[in-house]
DNA sequence: CCCCTGACTAGAA
DNA sequence: TTTCTAGCCAGGG
């Protein structure tokens, strides 16, 4: 377990209900801002007790392929979505 | 050690 | 507005 991994992953886990960030916002508060591919590419491997459905892309566009699924997790947590993306 | 890839981002053309 | 480039971190060949 990195230091990356660490970070990021108590990022995640305080989240709240209707808490969404952009990967480079979580990468940021995890202490390596520009490292939001590191991001993804830990959610897409360990995605276990990750809410991956709180990070989204920059401008708040939610994940390619399975928008539908994320959009409707989000609706359920109070936030707004509009169009395949986060209002804001 | 080098090169490529990836749920990314910001800036330039 | 759309496309490309460079930069970021980690992992695999």
């Amino acid at each position: 377990m990195t230091e990356f991994e660490t970070a990021v992953v108590a990022v995640l886990k305080g989240l709240g209900d209707g808490e969404v960030l952009t990967y480079g916002e979580v990468a940021d508060e995890a202490g390596f801002p520009g490292a939001a591919r590191a991001v993804g590419n830990l959610l897409r491997t360990c995605d276990d007790d990750l809410p991956w459905w709180r990070v989204v892309a920059a401008g708040g566009y939610l994940k390619a392929g399975e928008t539908s699924r994320q959009a409707e997790i989000l609706r359920s947590e109070g936030v707004r979505v509009e169009k395949n993306r986060v209002k804001v």
